[in-house]
Formats: C-alpha cells, sequence, structure tokens
DNA sequence: ACCTTCTCCCGT
DNA sequence: CGGGAGAAGGTG
C-alpha cells in the first residue's frame, strides 16, 4: 500500500504530493489525515497523508514512512476540503494553509514540543456503600463521597483534602488510581446567570434567525452600540445547543475574549472551549483537542478558531464583523467570512455577522438582498446614545494645551469626583514617537527600515514598529554629542505620564500590546477596571469594539487624525468605525455618556458624521467616493507586492510585471503601477507594489497563477498576492 | 527546506 | 586546472 503525503514545508516549489510505501506495520492504523515522519533526499521531515492507494504511480521504488505521528485523524474530511479552498482562494501552497489550520504544538518546529498532558484519577474499586462501610475513619469517608457525583476525582484534589488517607485508601485497595490525558486551561466556573428578556427589536431579529437555522444564510444584525446583540447570540446559542449542535463564536481581538467567556459560562457552564493568541501552545493544543474529541459545544476565539473541528456546527456567529483582524496579514491571506461561508454551506447553517459599523462591502450585499439584514435601532435598557464633541486641537495648542483640551480636563475632574470612569483612546503605542536633537537636527531611524524609531521610556529604549529593532536610548545626541534630545509625538505610555502628574490621585490603567503581552495580565486589567480600582483606562484600538463597562460616562478619543492619514482607500471607514465604536463604549447603564473627540479637523466630514452617530450618513457619503474612485464595493482589488534585497531588481521585476498584466488582463480591468510601497524599506527589503482593480475578470486568476509560477524561477525576488485586499 | 550538482570566474 | 561563490535542480 502506497500513501501520498503532502510535506509540511510551506514553499511553493514542493507544494505537491509525494508517494511513499506504507510499512507492514502501519497498514492497519495509517488513515488520511493523520501526520507522518518520512525521508526526503537526505533528511527526515513531517507531512500530512492526503491519499492511501493501492499502487504506487511512479515507476521506480519508493522509500517507506519511517513512522505514524498521529494516533487520530487530525484532517478531518471537512478540514482537507478547507484547505483546498484556502489554496484556491488565496492562490496559497496547500501546505500553508493547514499549516495555519492547525494548532502549533502540531507542527514541526523546534520549540512547540507541547505534548498531551495527563494527571492521576481516582476510582473506586467497589460500589459506593461497600466503600464507605470499609472506610475506617471519617476523612475516608468524606474522601468516598467526592466520587458521589461523577465516580472519579483528581489525585491532586483530594491530596488537597488528606495525602495520608489517600495513601491508605490506596493500600488497602478500596481506590485505585489511572493516568488519564487532562486540559491544562481551567476556565472557572462562574455561578449561572438566568437570560434575560429581549426587547421587540432583539425579539424580531431573534425570530427571523431561528426560524432559517437549518439553512445556509447569512444574517447582518447590525445594530447600535449597546443595543444587545450578546443576548441575541446567546439566546441562538441556547436554541442550537438544545439540537444537539454547536456554536462557534468569532471575536475580534484578545481583549474582547475575557468578556464573552465569562459572559457565556455564566449562562451554559463549562462546555466551552477558547481558541486565541494568548494562550500556551500546551492550552490551545488542549482546546483543539476538546474540541476534536466533542467535549465542548461553544467555541469562542479569534481569526483561527474558524477552523475548529468542530463537527456539526449549528450556528457561525462573526461578532464586531467590520473589524481587519478577520483577514490575515500574512500568507496565507485569508478572510475569515470566506471560511465561515465554507463551513455554512458544509454544515447547512447560519451566519451571524453582527456590528454597529458594517463595512461598506458587507453593507452593500445586505442592501443587494445578499445577506438578510435585522437591524436594532435602540439601546437594549433604552438608554440614549452618548453626545458628542468635536474640539480644535489648533485652538487647544494657541492656548497652551499641546495634549488635553481644557473641556477634556474639566470634564475628567468631573468623573473622578463623582466616581465615574473614563475611558481614553489614543491610537498610538510608545511614549514618543520621534526624538530629533535640537542642537543639530539629527532624527533617529531604524538602520533598516524607512520610519522613525519610537521611545519606550519604561525599558529606555528605542524600538522600531516593524522589524522590532531595538537600541538603547542615551541622553547624548550621536551625532553632535549635545545633551539636546526632544521627544515629540505622543504615544500611550507619555499620555500615561501625563494624566498621572495632572491627576496625582487617580489610579491610571494602560492597556496596549506592551502592557498586556505577560499571560493572563489583559484579564487581570479588565477585572480590575470592571471591579472600579481604576479610574481611568487608556488604551490602543484594543479597548475601542465591544467591551462593556457600565460605569464608563465619559470616553476620550486624542488625536483622532491618527488613523484619518493613513494613505490607504479605507482610512475615512476605519477611523469612522474606530471612533463610534470607541464613543460607543459611554454611558451603556442608566448615567447618559459623553465622548470628547480632539482633532486638528474638526471640520472634517467623516468626524462631523461620527459626532452625529450617524452610520448611514457615512454609508451614502462614502459610497459615492468608493463610486467615483473606482473602489470596492464598485470593484474588487488584488494587490500585488514584489520585494528584494536588491532595489534595482525589485524597480526591474515590479515594471515588468505591470508590463506582463497590462498586456493579459480584459479590457475593463485597471493596472495600477508599480509605484514605491507604503513602507518601502523593511528589514533591508524594497517594497514596490501593483493595484489591479477589476469587475468581471475570469481570466484574472489564472493569469496571477502564472506570473506566480513565473516568480518561482527566481530566488532573488519575491511575489506576494493578495486577492482579498 | 535543504542538500547536491552545475557553472562561471578568478587565480596561479 | 583547482577552488570558491552562487545559481539551478531535485527530493518519492
Amino acid at each position: 500500500m502506497v500513501a501520498s503525503v503532502l510535506l509540511e514545508i510551506k514553499a511553493k516549489s514542493v507544494d505537491k504530493t509525494f508517494d511513499y510505501k506504507i510499512p507492514e506495520f502501519l497498514k492497519e492504523t495509517l488513515k488520511v489525515g493523520m501526520r507522518v515522519s518520512i525521508p526526503f533526499g537526505a533528511q527526515k521531515l513531517q507531512g500530512y497523508v492526503l491519499e492511501i492507494k493501492q499502487e504506487k504511480s511512479v515507476n521506480y521504488e519508493l522509500k517507506e514512512i519511517i513512522e505514524q505521528l498521529d494516533d487520530e485523524v487530525i484532517l478531518n474530511k471537512e478540514l482537507l476540503q478547507i484547505g483546498n479552498h484556502i489554496k484556491e482562494l488565496t492562490l496559497s501552497s496547500l501546505s500553508s494553509a493547514y499549516n495555519t489550520m492547525l494548532p502549533s504544538a502540531l507542527k514541526a518546529k523546534k520549540n512547540n514540543k507541547a505534548s498531551k498532558k495527563y494527571e492521576s484519577y481516582l476510582y473506586l474499586n467497589h460500589s459506593l456503600e461497600e466503600s464507605y462501610a470499609l472506610c475506617k475513619n471519617e476523612i475516608q469517608k468524606e474522601l468516598i463521597s467526592l466520587f458521589e457525583s461523577s465516580g472519579t476525582i483528581s489525585k491532586k484534589e483530594a491530596n488537597n483534602i488528606s495525602l495520608s488517607a489517600v495513601k491508605t485508601l490506596l493500600k488497602k485497595e478500596i481506590i485505585f488510581e489511572k493516568q488519564e490525558e487532562c486540559y491544562r486551561l481551567q476556565i472557572g466556573l462562574e455561578e449561572l446567570d438566568q437570560k434575560k428578556e429581549l426587547t421587540e427589536e432583539q425579539k424580531n431579529a431573534y425570530e427571523e434567525i431561528i426560524k432559517r437555522k437549518e439553512e445556509e444564510i447569512t444574517f447582518l444584525l447590525h445594530g447600535v452600540t449597546g443595543s444587545g446583540k450578546t443576548e441575541i447570540y446567546m439566546q441562538v446559542i441556547e436554541k442550537v445547543i438544545e439540537e444537539k449542535k454547536q456554536a462557534l463564536v468569532l471575536v475580534p481581538e484578545i481583549s474582547l475574549t475575557p468578556q464573552f467567556v465569562q459572559n457565556f459560562t455564566k449562562r451554559f457552564g463549562s462546555h466551552i472551549a477558547v481558541l486565541h493568541s494568548g494562550l500556551s501552545i500546551g492550552e490551545k493544543y488542549d482546546e483543539w483537542r476538546k474540541i476534536m474529541h466533542g467535549n465542548s459545544n461553544i467555541v469562542i476565539g479569534a481569526r483561527s478558531a474558524i477552523f475548529a473541528p468542530l463537527k456539526n456546527i449549528g450556528i457561525i456567529i462573526i461578532d464586531e464583523c467590520h473589524s481587519d483582524s478577520y483577514k490575515q496579514e500574512n500568507n496565507p491571506k485569508y478572510h475569515v467570512f470566506d471560511i465561515a461561508q465554507f463551513r455554512s454551506h458544509y454544515h447547512k447553517c447560519p451566519i451571524i455577522l453582527g456590528s454597529a459599523t458594517p463595512t461598506l462591502e458587507i453593507m452593500a450585499r445586505a442592501k443587494k438582498g445578499l445577506f438578510k439584514l435585522l437591524t436594532l435601532k435602540k439601546r437594549a435598557q433604552n438608554n440614549s446614545l452618548p453626545t458628542c464633541l468635536l474640539v480644535d486641537s489648533k485652538e487647544e495648542v494657541k492656548k497652551g494645551n499641546s495634549i488635553l483640551s481644557e473641556i477634556l480636563e474639566q470634564k475628567i475632574k468631573d468623573r473622578l469626583e463623582k466616581q465615574e470612569q473614563v475611558m481614553i483612546l489614543l491610537n498610538r503605542r510608545g511614549h514618543s514617537t520621534l526624538i530629533q536633537c535640537s542642537a543639530c537636527g539629527f532624527v533617529y531611524k531604524c538602520p533598516y527600515c524607512d520610519i522613525t524609531l519610537t521611545f519606550h521610556k519604561s525599558t529606555k529604549n528605542l524600538r522600531c514598529h516593524y522589524c522590532g529593532y531595538t537600541k538603547y536610548l542615551d541622553n547624548r545626541c550621536p551625532e553632535c554629542k549635545e545633551e539636546a534630545l526632544n521627544y515629540y509625538g505622543l504615544g500611550t505610555e507619555k499620555l500615561e505620564n501625563i494624566l498621572n502628574e495632572k491627576f496625582p490621585t487617580a489610579n491610571i490603567v494602560r492597556m496596549d500590546t506592551d502592557t498586556t503581552s505577560k499571560k493572563g495580565s489583559l484579564e487581570k486589567m479588565m477585572k480590575s477596571f470592571q471591579e472600579k480600582k481604576y479610574d481611568i483606562l487608556i488604551g490602543t484600538q484594543m479597548i475601542s469594539k465591544g467591551l462593556d463597562f457600565p460605569s464608563v460616562t465619559l470616553v476620550g478619543i486624542l488625536n483622532a487624525d491618527i488613523t484619518l492619514n493613513i494613505p490607504d482607500f479605507r482610512s475615512s471607514e476605519k477611523t469612522f468605525a474606530l471612533l463610534y465604536q470607541a464613543s460607543g463604549r459611554a454611558g451603556r447603564s442608566k448615567i447618559p455618556g459623553e465622548v470628547v473627540i480632539e482633532t486638528f479637523n474638526p471640520d472634517n466630514k467623516v468626524l462631523k458624521l461620527v459626532q452625529n452617530q450617524d452610520y448611514y450618513g457615512f454609508y451614502h457619503y462614502e459610497m459615492q467616493i468608493r463610486k467615483l474612485l473606482k473602489y470596492p464595493p464598485f470593484y474588487y482589488i488584488a494587490h500585488l507586492i514584489i520585494k528584494s534585497r536588491d532595489y534595482e531588481f525589485a524597480k526591474e521585476e515590479a515594471k515588468k510585471t505591470s508590463e506582463f498584466l497590462k498586456k493579459n488582463v480584459e479590457e475593463t480591468t485597471i493596472v495600477l503601477g508599480p509605484t514605491i510601497a507604503n513602507m518601502f524599506r523593511v528589514n533591508n527589503v524594497y517594497h514596490f507594489e501593483i493595484m489591479i482593480k477589476y469587475r468581471f475578470d475570469d481570466k484574472l486568476k489564472t493569469i496571477l497563477k502564472e506570473l506566480d509560477s513565473m516568480f518561482l524561477i527566481n530566488r532573488k525576488v519575491e511575489l506576494e498576492i493578495d486577492l482579498n485586499y
């Protein structure tokens, strides 16, 4: 017997299967979808068995499989198909598709040796009554009583009660111990919550979804911030679970998982699995196996959780569906929604897209009738949306308030006195983003990328936010040796220092990737803020979406222009969503909320629309622009990056690529570029980009595939294709 | 991905 | 003609 094996190498040059002989001792156990270890040239590699057949397809002797690496199938039929789907959608290699779908414990890297964890469990040798009778004292009886509910207890737990009693019972063979697989992650059990009464609007949405719960259909649940989308999700899930099906819930950021997990455990108890990048390799592996073995009926997680190996999905929920975190930045550049659609078709179940600010693409499809639109116009407890104030930073600078406007400072003071909470959004981490010597004009830049270095005060170093280059900062200018460095550009770290000076009695916490990278720190901060141990929460965009802190009555947004000025056709949309979402964190209980937005462009149309919380105003305004400039949703965009360490080479290849495309695409397709990419030099690699705008072009994919294979020949230059730009 | 073979250029 | 560097080719 022969196995076709796909190597676990992401490179496209080996993206095909190789045949191996199945040795006698594996004939019974080896199945399609398992990993094996195989000889490949002079190396020993890992691969996935994609096919098992009787005869080999080449006319020479085959090498034998060395070892079977799994005792169960890890790529079932559906996952195998999803891999092929990703390959087609993104033009990536099949191997890189499977690679992103599986937890890293199942990959061949050196540093992820997570194995199954075993723990000792105790069992009774006799019936409960007999066991009680055999006991010599009360402590032993107490131990026996622990077996009443489930028939087994962990030895660790038992030892905590009485080490000696456990020993005695074991010795007398009243109980025995057995090693069993266990799961590392322990989700704290909460007291169960009752479900909430739905409002009229919520009930309508709920019923629409339930009516079509066996169908392959996408709902867009468009509800203002605080309209109670989560409650609808939970009641739909309840229905799904009743029918012995499972729910897949996706959240955009790890910052949102603690809140979701807490709410869901309160409602549904313990059969919840969590998958996100905050877990250790071992924990992720355990959660994955828990799902694979059918031991959880709700999965909550970030992007890659869309691949959770559930076998009978009843509902897929993509919360805050506008978030760009649902698109993977590196290869394969897939979008979660495309995978969700595949699984929705496979399991015949609905998808719910939830958001207060759907992207134009999503809303346009809903308006066209491709998605079923469900709208929630009111906040759930009937409290009003926050009032919103635009402050002109130019005027403030004139008054000498370079960072906090007078009015925002006033309002913060007021909330502190009233013991209400404040959130401040500043979408830039670090201390200062520009360090310049005032004596000679020297500016610190990354030696490998075209970007200024950001100063991080707590570690007293300068960092490149692109390639990770780090350098200790001396107070002396490296050029003229003067001690005259000036710190420009505001980041969250500096803001924290300033607020601490201005409000010395307030407790302030900062949440960004720098303060939440340590395991569990995010959960801790969230909990402390929820318990009002802090008065002010400072954060980057990770605090903007979905969080529900009822005591927050004031939201301040500093330097709202940061996102607006990014050179990207989606910058308006991103700014609108970010600011609207952040505003929505205010006034989520009885006390009405207020929002203060500081900007250098108070007359900007997008900011005005945020101020009025006018989603449809923004939608119609931005749709006109997109139509005029031929951007999505009116045109699709394919985006190419040509990169090389050799500047001239990259430039030349990019030019040739563009010419090739222009010659071959449909007449209605527009090829723009090559131009210097946004981040032109990263890690000393030069980037050029080409943008392809198209509406109907059946040939395009074939052309791009051809182009891709042409680039394989030359190893000095690389082509990256993004079909869902 | 990695190992082997091929090719080209320079040196004595 | 040997040696070193770098590109090209192949792996079942």
